[in-house]
RNA sequence: GGGAGCAUAGCUCAGCUGGUUCAGAGCAUCUGCCUUACAAGCAGAGGGUCACAGGUUCGAACCCUGUUGCUCCCA
């Protein structure tokens, strides 16, 4: 379009997707460094159909590349342009009713709709000559999520909450961690924000929520009240003529956050009534999304300053946003959340509960993908086993039947390892990584209560089971379910009621305490390391030789420490083995493995390939001899020696022992091949 | 436009003060097993240029700079 220059006849052309708006200029903009405007700084342009005169300004804003370099200002209209109009002062004409309709300021076109508008004027436009091109082009507009109108800027009274003071206590508290945010990364974002913070627009023009308490008389200024006697009070207290029928409330209503803000405070009634408030405020834990930190955490947290004088909470946990395949927020409109009544009948709610918690890390989103939710049915299985077995024992209890060592072993072991993964656990709740308490938990319970303790104590086929060990095992089984239940309440609700009689209406796992971690057997635990390294090594012989779980073997043993016995009897409970053998020679025709000092063999069975495994013991081999280099050219590095720490330096020296030694092993057991 | 964050195995992620074999877990994959709690299981195995390019350091997934790609929040 073009706007004639007052007092010449040259024109100034400008572009623009929504021409109607010329009703609502003010100004035209040019920027200051721009050569072809800057003979126009100062003079004015009469704006087409209205036939207004109005200044031609010059700020930087404007960008010279884009359209012609020269904006026309509606500051009614545009979120920038409102700003150019309060740094210049400019004149602001709201020329669009609130249903969008031109209203009489635009004095054009009034009570027609803008989309008609924007039509007609473009025709009107051309038959004044004022329209130089017209063309396609496809740019950004804004949709309202709900009605799917298009969103016109439009300037409206609303009220605001002045927040430049009222957050500074949040700002600080949360800096010097009195109140805690986990992942802590989320203190930059809130920082950025709170040091940036603007005043808090809570008008809303909805039908529905808390009403604005403000009230308006006939000669335009208002009141904040309760009540409307209350307000017409208020304004005869200021000499305001008011009455029932002269005042009239404030049709928006409060910003949904405006209450949500006071939830700390208002879940305890806790305005009007003390006992409650007194008793929990501040509370530990706010569990939430990371999107509405702003809208809710921040405020809450101001709130809790201004009105209680105290914080609101300790720690704020962020959990992460679940996402389809696809990364989508899963969400009711999009319609890609799955059925969680569906899932649970698959999976147990337990198992969906479970899966859900597996991929959850703090404060990143989670893919859901059914199959975690498949993982936590098969773990809620696995359990369901174990307690099974368990329970077939109490039938097997023979009073009189002594403890063997393999299970005293094992008890032992088993309630050291639940203690020092207790000690893990609560590391983790304490630092609110929720997913690795469930992991260290999915471990504890499947490795090494299922794969290990279950089968060294399990009695073999027909025999009986002692007093001892099943009781521990009970007890034992019992600590589990407490660490597991905020997992999976279901099935350790159901698992508590059967493994042992409970108090009617007392005996709920939820009344159960948590567990305390007792004393850890640091010697049994690297006794156990050797142990079951020791069992792995067998298991791999009989798998590479085909030797069949049913036949019994022997192991042969060659230490040059003092024989540990702790675990034999496991050993051989585990392996089938029918005797361990300590001796000081290198026995012939074995299979062999070696460990930090010691040397263990299992006597050839029918079938040797003595190729094979002489290949096998030269393949660890040159990789022993490539690591040993790494090693010493390390060592080697005086640069390394000098600058290094000590400790650091004695670990690579005992690298360097431990793997001259294992060479040496291996080579002799070469040569006797 | 302003700000924050992320990039490590096929997938989802750990890796906390730079230092225990050029890196761990779960799932997935592959190979063997229906071994009396569990095949929804057991025993094993393979799989990585730690986004890219520089720099600092005796030593870098980790610290610094730049590049690329992605995500979120605010206006």
């Amino acid at each position: 379009m073009r706007y004639a220059i007052v007092g010449s006849d040259e024109f100034i052309t400008i572009a623009t997707t929504r021409p109607e708006t010329i009703l609502g200029d003010t100004a035209v903009c040019v920027n200051p460094k721009d050569e072809r405007y800057k003979h126009l700084h100062g003079k004015k342009a009469i704006v087409p159909m209205v036939n207004r005169e109005v200044p031609i300004i010059a700020d930087d804003y404007v960008e010279m590349e884009f359209g012609t370099g020269c904006l026309k200002v509606t500051p009614a209209h545009d979120m920038n342009d409102f700003m150019l109009g309060e740094k210049h002062g400019l004149e602001v004409i709201n020329m669009m009713n609130d249903n969008g309709t031109i209203s009489e300021a635009g004095q054009l076109y009034i009570g027609m709709d803008r989309f008609e508008v924007r039509t007609k004027i473009a025709e009107d436009l051309t038959a004044s000559g004022n329209l130089v091109k017209a063309e396609d082009l496809i740019n950004k507009v804004g949709f309202s999520e709900r009605s799917d109108a298009v969103v016109e800027p439009r300037l409206s009274l609303q009220w605001f909450v002045d927040m430049k003071e009222l957050s500074k206590p949040a700002l600080d508290h949360v800096m010097n961690e009195d109140i805690k945010f986990f992942p802590s990364k989320f203190k930059n974002s809130y920082r950025n924000w709170m040091e940036n913070i603007k005043d808090w627009c809570i008008s809303r023009q909805l039908w529905w929520g808390h009403r604005i308490p403000a009230w308006y008389s006939a000669d335009g200024s208002f009141v904040v009240a309760k009540t409307q006697e209350e307000a017409i009070r208020e304004f005869q207290s200021k000499g305001i003529a008011a009455d029932a029928t002269s005042i009239r409330q404030d049709e928006d209503v409060l910003d949904t956050w405006f209450s949500s803000w006071l939830w700390p405070i208002s879940v305890f009634d806790g305005f009007y009534k003390k006992e409650e408030i007194d008793y929990y405020y501040p509370t530990n834990d706010l569990v939430t999304a990371p999107e509405i930190m702003f809208f809710w955490v921040a405020r809450m947290i101001i709130a809790g300053y201004e009105y209680k004088g105290d914080l609101p909470f300790r720690n704020v946990y962020y959990t992460g946003i679940v996402r389809d395949k696809q990364g989508r927020k899963m969400s009711k409109s999009l319609g890609n959340s799955p059925d969680p009544i569906d899932l649970m009948k698959i999976y147990g709610a337990d198992g969906v509960r479970v899966g859900m918690l597996l991929s959850s890390p703090a404060g990143n989103d989670l893919l859901f993908d059914e199959s975690l939710c498949e993982q936590g049915r098969n773990f809620a299985n696995k359990i369901w086993n174990a307690f099974r077995l368990v329970n077939s024992w109490e039938s097997k209890v023979q009073p009189d039947a002594a403890q063997s060592p393999a299970a005293a072993v094992a008890v032992r072991w088993m309630q050291s390892r639940f203690n020092t993964v207790l000690t893990q656990l609560n590391d983790d709740y304490e630092k609110f990584r929720i997913n690795e308490a469930l992991m260290n938990t999915y471990k504890l319970v499947w490795d090494d209560f299922c794969a290990w303790y279950l089968e060294m104590v399990k009695p073999p086929f027909g025999s009986a089971m002692d007093k001892t060990t099943y009781e521990a095992s009970v007890e034992i089984l019992e600590n589990l379910l407490k660490v597991l239940h905020p997992f999976m309440p279901f099935l350790t609700e159901e698992i508590w009621q059967f493994l042992r009689p409970r108090e009617e209406g007392k005996g709920s796992i939820c009344l159960a305490t948590w567990p305390t971690p007792g004393a850890i057997d640091e010697q049994l635990t690297k006794q156990f390391d050797t142990f079951s390294e020791v069992v792995i090594g067998v298991r791999n012989i009989r798998k590479d030789k085909n030797i069949p779980n049913k036949e019994k073997v022997k192991l042969l043993v060659k230490t040059s420490a003092s024989a540990d016995t702790t675990f034999d009897a496991v050993v051989m409970h585990l392996c089938n083995i029918e005797s361990i053998e300590y001796v000081d020679d290198k026995p012939g025709s074995c299979y062999s493995f070696v460990m930090t000092g010691t040397e263990y063999f299992v006597p050839f069975t029918a079938n040797v390939d003595v190729e094979a495994e002489r290949a096998k013991i030269q393949q660890e081999l040159t990789y022993l001899q490539g690591f040993l280099k790494s090693v010493e050219s390390k060592l080697n590095n005086e640069r390394f020696v000098s600058k290094a720490p000590a400790d650091v330096l004695e670990v690579e020296r005992k690298k360097q022992s431990d793997t001259l030694a294992k060479i040496h092993m291996l080579e002799e057991q070469l040569a006797s091949l």
